[in-house]
This record gives C-alpha cells, sequence and structure tokens, in this order.
DNA sequence: AAGTTGGCCAACCGCCTGCGT
DNA sequence: TACGCAGGCGGTTGGCCAACT
C-alpha cells in the first residue's frame, strides 16, 4: 500500500489565494501561531490543503518578507552562498531573513544563473566555479560541530529565524 | 490592433526526514 | 525497532503580463 496523500484531494481547493482565504489563514495563525498545519484548513473551513496552507504563510503572508528588488548585496551573498552549497535554498535563505527560499530559488533561475553563465562564457569567472560542499562533507562537517553557523565556514548568520536544514 | 513569444513568480508535486507511538 | 504521519525542501509547472513582430 503507497502512502497516502497528505490531504484529501477531493474537495481541495487549488490555484492562486484569494485575499478572503489569506485573511482567514492570517487571521488563525495570528490566534494559535504557525504550526500544527493539518489543523489549519479544519479551523478556518478553507478549502486548502495543509501544505498549501504552511507554503502560502512562509512565502508570502509571513511578517517580515521582503519582496522586490534583490540588493546588490544580496545578489552578491547569493552568489557566494550558491556556490558554497549548491542549490540548498532553505539553507540560504536562513541568511537573508527578510527572503523566501521560493524568492530566492526563482530569483536565481530567472536571474543569477543567466548571468553568471554570461559572464562565464565571457571569460569571467564566477565564485561558482567553487565546489559547493558536497552531501558527504555536509554531513562530516555537521558531526564535528554543534552550531548551525559554523557548518557553513562563512560569516555568522545575523538572524536564524528558519530550521535548520535538513541533513544537519 | 492582434497575435506570438519569453520572462517572472506563485503554487503544486513528490520525495525525504524527524518525531511520536 | 518498525511504522505512520506531518512538516520541510527542492524541482517543476502553469498562468499572467509585458515586449516584440
Amino acid at each position: 500500500m503507497g502512502r497516502p496523500p497528505c490531504c484529501d484531494k477531493v474537495g481541495v481547493k487549488k490555484g492562486p489565494w484569494t485575499p478572503e482565504e489569506d485573511i482567514l489563514l492570517v487571521s488563525y495563525i495570528q490566534d494559535h501561531g504557525p504550526g500544527n498545519w493539518r489543523a489549519v484548513p479544519t479551523n478556518t473551513g478553507l478549502l486548502r490543503c495543509s501544505k498549501s496552507c504552511r507554503l502560502r504563510w512562509t512565502n508570502y503572508l509571513r511578517p517580515g518578507i521582503r519582496r522586490g528588488n534583490f540588493t546588490d548585496h544580496e545578489e552578491k551573498l547569493i552568489i557566494h552562498l550558491q556556490a558554497l552549497l549548491g542549490n540548498r535554498w532553505a539553507a540560504i535563505a536562513s541568511y537573508l531573513p527578510e527572503r523566501t527560499d521560493n524568492d530566492i530559488k526563482n530569483y536565481w533561475n530567472t536571474h543569477l544563473h543567466k548571468k553568471l553563465k554570461k559572464l562565464e562564457a565571457n571569460g569571467v569567472s564566477s565564485s561558482s566555479s567553487h565546489q559547493p560542499i558536497s552531501k558527504g562533507q555536509w554531513e562530516r562537517s555537521s558531526k564535528l560541530t554543534s552550531t548551525w553557523q559554523s557548518k557553513l565556514y562563512v560569516m555568522p548568520c545575523p538572524s536564524i529565524s528558519r530550521t535548520v536544514p535538513r541533513r544537519s
């Protein structure tokens, strides 16, 4: 028997969120806090899957999120961290607390990846030419150190509000 | 003005991990 | 120890919109 779906697909709404749904979700989380996502659709009456609720909150509704143009500093940091960590967007996002992993991933795929390719085509070496830390290296470093910051071998993160990456 | 193309980004999908039992 | 479930993550998709022909 295969693994059951995360939620009942029948009667679950998909697609863009409406302002009314956003209000329901935000007011519920303001009252109860994020977490226990499975209970959110039931308690709010939202016809959404729990995953969808969590995604909407973390990527769009969560307070403190900055949207729009990335600064030069953010761009350089993303390039540096991507070269260091590879496509571990959640780990990269922990260094940019105002940005979501989805935002960073989208920005990388649409802007930076092309930009770097262009630069490399022009013979300009980029930081992405470095080898990212392999999964094995990551795991080994995790055994040697206890703090999340030390795993990265880069500057300490000013505020890590998200969970540490998996396989850490 | 109408049709086509390409970029952007919100959201979905499926896999993995950690935790509780 | 094994199993089931919820949450987390990265890859991918699809719809919208602006630019172009």
